[in-house]
Formats: C-alpha cells, sequence, structure tokens
DNA sequence: TCTACATTTCGAGAAGTATAGAATCATATA
DNA sequence: TATATGATTCTATACTTCTCGAAATGTAGA
C-alpha cells in the first residue's frame, strides 16, 4: 500500500491540524475567518489585513485548508475562504475525548467561560 | 525592554501550546498523561511505552513543559509528569473564545459528544 | 485577442525542529 | 566513597518549514 492519500486516521489528522494552527500568522487568520462567519474574507483582504505577501498567504491559506480548517471557494476572480466549523470541532472533539476519565476538574470550569453553552 | 523572559501573551501561548501538541510523539504522551490522571506517570514509563530512547523523550517532555501542558516533579529518582489541566483548558478556552460569534452552529454539537458536560 | 487583476505555484536560501548517542547530573544504597 | 540507576543536557546531523520574489494560472472586460 503505502500510497500518498489522504490519511483518515484521527490522531495523524489532529497533528496536521494543530500544526497548521501552532504559527502566529496561521492561527489569527484562523480566528479572523471564525469571526468573519459565513460569507469568510476575500484571499487578498486577508494577506493585507496579516500584512503579509499574498505569496506567503496563499500557502498559509493552503496548509490551513490541507487541515481541513479552512474551506474556499471561487467567486470569478475573488476566492472566499472561510472557517470549517466541522473540522475545528472535531478537532476539539478528539482533544477533550478523555478528559474526564481521571479528573473531572479538567473540564469542570471550561464550558462557564464560553458565551456559547446553548 | 525586549527581554528573554516568558511571554504572556494569549496568542503566543496558545501558538506554543498548539505546536508542543502537533507532534506524533508528544500528542500521544499528552493523552497518556491525561488519561493516567492526578498521579502521571515516570519519564521512563512513558519513554518506554513510546518505544522512544529517553534523551529523545525527556526533550519532548521539556517542550510540552514549557509550554504549560504538563508539570513535572521529582521523588527521589523517579520524576514523574502529570497533564497541566489548566493549562489545557486555557488553550481550548482561548480556540473557542469567539467560536459563537458568527455561527453558533459550530458549537451546538461540540459539546453533545463529550462524556463530561457536567 | 489584449490587458488587467486576483491568486496560486515554483524555487531557493534562511530558519527552525527532530533524533539519538555520549556525557553529565542527581539520588540511593552498600 | 564507590557503584548503580533514572533522568537530563550536550552536540551534531538530518530533516522540515518559512518566506517571498518571479513566473504561471484563471477570469473578466475592453
Amino acid at each position: 500500500m503505502e500510497s500518498t492519500v489522504k490519511e483518515f486516521n484521527p490522531q495523524d489528522s489532529a497533528v496536521e491540524a494543530l500544526g497548521a494552527l501552532a504559527h502566529d500568522t496561521r492561527l489569527s487568520v484562523f480566528r479572523m475567518l471564525v469571526k468573519a462567519g459565513p460569507d469568510g474574507l476575500i484571499a487578498g483582504a486577508i494577506a493585507q489585513a496579516a500584512n503579509v505577501p499574498p505569496s506567503t498567504m496563499s500557502h498559509h491559506l493552503g496548509i490551513l485548508e490541507r487541515a481541513g480548517l479552512v474551506e474556499s471557494e471561487r467567486e470569478s476572480r475573488l476566492i472566499h475562504y472561510r472557517a470549517d466549523y466541522e473540522g475545528m470541532r472535531r478537532l476539539l472533539a478528539f482533544l477533550m475525548e478523555d478528559c474526564c476519565q481521571g479528573v473531572p476538574e479538567m473540564c469542570a470550569d471550561l464550558f462557564g467561560e464560553l458565551d456559547c453553552k446553548a
């Protein structure tokens, strides 16, 4: 086997997503997109907001997209990027999976601070 | 100013923690420690369980510790490592901070899948 | 078809991270 | 004090990621 296709192993996917977020520019961009909501933002605007050349930003957006954290859609000449909420949900769920086996205190206060425990 | 002391900036701390977890061995170790609970595990046992030489594991444990994700305590010759639940809580809270401003659906199902919505 | 514009891909040097053997440090016991 | 053991730090090498200018690609309008 040993092919080059995408891996579906949850741990590998988590490592990839964590690595994608483990960068100052990319973490800022991801949070910017989360805040921007479903319409997302245009590639050029993202590069400008982050004060980074377009080619550099394109590289970072590609990493976030391959990690399943953002999605892109072309609209004529512009490319819209938006947060992939499902990908983020998967990552958070994986990180919290075993959180309460040993010690419930860990998660106990976690939810209290969030705006959205709906 | 421009000193070399630890940074307290939440974004930098998040990048450091994400980078610490963005590695197959380290992510496994962290999850192992979360499961192990408050007693934690001994350095040598961790290296053995992960099938990695002690010096390499020591390096990885140092990265996790500096990132605020694990704590260590010496007990005679042995060093116990355990998960730093508060550090993990901080990271998760930071990642979710703005999650519902745009789109509540993102978090909506997130909590349903957890064992510990206490 | 020619030009303009938004974006991505390519390429190469700089910077950072991973790995693990050897040396060192810390603790315990005879 | 000498020896054994658990763990870390040192050091060097291999590997990966970052950055951004230049070139290429895709799309629209004159």
